[in-house]
DNA sequence: TACATGTATAAACGTTCATTCACATCGAGA
DNA sequence: TCTCGATGTGAATGAACGTTTATACATGTA
């Protein structure tokens, strides 16, 4: 599990800087999500604080600044809870597919309106602000696709056309799509919980995978209990009441 | 199968209008394909043409205009092809879910441009207009939806989670999700032929639903061959040789 | 009191954008 | 030959953009 305070005071964006630095974090934020950082104007963001549009340059070097303060931010944070969770977790593939899931699902759903903003805008970087974002997001791809092969040579995993680096790459990507997309319908406080979600996509991603059951999850999961595992007892209490009833859409 | 020609040719866009009308939308395809809709401008897309920025409004009533001839045609070919194809494929949730699979593969990664274009670009339109491709994109999910449900009443299906709304959608966005994210880092000509994407995709689908093997396909499929079905040979020839694009992570 | 610092302002800058419009060109039909 | 519709030109328009600049106003400190 992941270790509820740290990464979720530090995805309030702007640690470490003033405190209208930080407002102006928050407004583009919402700004961005709502309507794209392209189609917000510098304008926008400042008259959502107060302040006029000559003030963000006080803060932010520029508007593409502010935006790669963000996303970066975002990034970075994904990536740091990521190999946390690996390098607590063991050798066993499907745990260690099992973590990575369980981390996405969470930090997507958990900071929706950042993590879109966070993968939708940052194409609008350049240059090295640009680099820098997509050299982290190789590197989370290439580590899920490290778990994948090392599944398949150990026979845990049974990639759908093989293990070649195009097979491992589109069953990569796609979990890790599936995840990141699950921001897109799904919410805190939606029809599914936190735990009930990390178990859907947990168990789709070890079917993607083709995993063999091994300790105690099936590749058909009943609808038993989830694993035990990790320490933290976070998952004690639902946090919200939000009563899984079947119906709600996204 | 796709009957190859029928959407093939539609889908170079721009049928029924004038020379220069359609390669104004030829250009704006590139260019927005490469840039971006919001950051390409009318300047360039005349420019492309030969043409000065005056000449676009003989055809076209505006940019967005220009847009949504675009979306909206490669939108309304996807729906009439996944109709056609649903309609002569049978009542078996398996054959129709497998066909839905297939025509999306095929027709994302062959134009792979054009739905690129499509998919990304249409928030950019307003009104009308984008209520129009927002529904045509429900319709579409809707679609797999009652393929999931069906499928799970029958028992044939097992939806992780259970055959709840909520549920039967998460799967269903994953699926279709999946396939249109296929264009990202596959492309004709890639490291995999059309049947192979085709298949592999297939059984993801399959596995991410839970399908109990119907007529010949395990939710384990053997490395073997494919059904035999898949009729228009058209994977003949390699077009490009280009290297599979970084792909979209986390 | 004097000064430095952090912050905000109002106005303007230069650029770029989509769009408009009066006018030219040209092929086809009468 | 004349007209007409389709098409393209090139200049202009008004608005919006990100950014800069000179200036002002607090606050804390020496």
């Amino acid at each position: 599990m992941v270790s509820d305070t740290s990464w979720q005071a530090a995805s309030e964006g702007g640690v470490g800087r003033s405190d209208p630095a930080r407002r102006l974090l928050g407004a583009a934020d919402d700004l961005f999500y709502r309507q794209g950082a392209a189609a917000t104007t510098v304008r926008e963001i400042t008259g959502a604080c107060g302040l006029t549009p000559g003030a963000l340059y006080n803060h932010f070097t520029s508007k593409e600044d502010l935006l790669y303060d963000l996303v970066v931010g975002r990034h970075r944070l994904l990536d740091d809870v990521v190999v946390a969770e690996l390098t607590s977790v063991g050798d066993d593939p499907v745990d260690r597919l099992t973590a990575v899931v369980r981390v996405y699902v969470e930090v997507h759903v958990h900071a929706r309106q950042g993590s879109r903003v966070a993968n939708r805008e940052y194409p609008n970087l350049t240059g090295p602000r640009l680099a820098e974002v997509v050299a982290i997001r190789r590197r989370l791809r290439d580590r899920v696709m490290d778990i994948l092969a090392a599944g398949a040579a150990q026979g845990r995993f049974d990639i759908c056309g093989g293990t070649g680096r195009a097979s491992v790459m589109v069953a990569a990507a796609t979990i890790l799509d599936m995840c990141i997309h699950a921001t897109e319908w799904l919410h805190e406080g939606g029809p599914l919980s936190m735990p009930e979600l990390q178990e859907r996509y947990v168990a789709m991603a070890l079917r993607i995978v083709g995993a063999s059951p091994s300790d105690g999850l099936p590749a058909r999961p009943a609808s038993g209990p989830g694993r035990q595992a990790s320490g933290a007892g976070e998952s004690r209490r639902n946090r919200r009441t939000a009563a899984p009833a079947a119906g709600g859409t996204g």
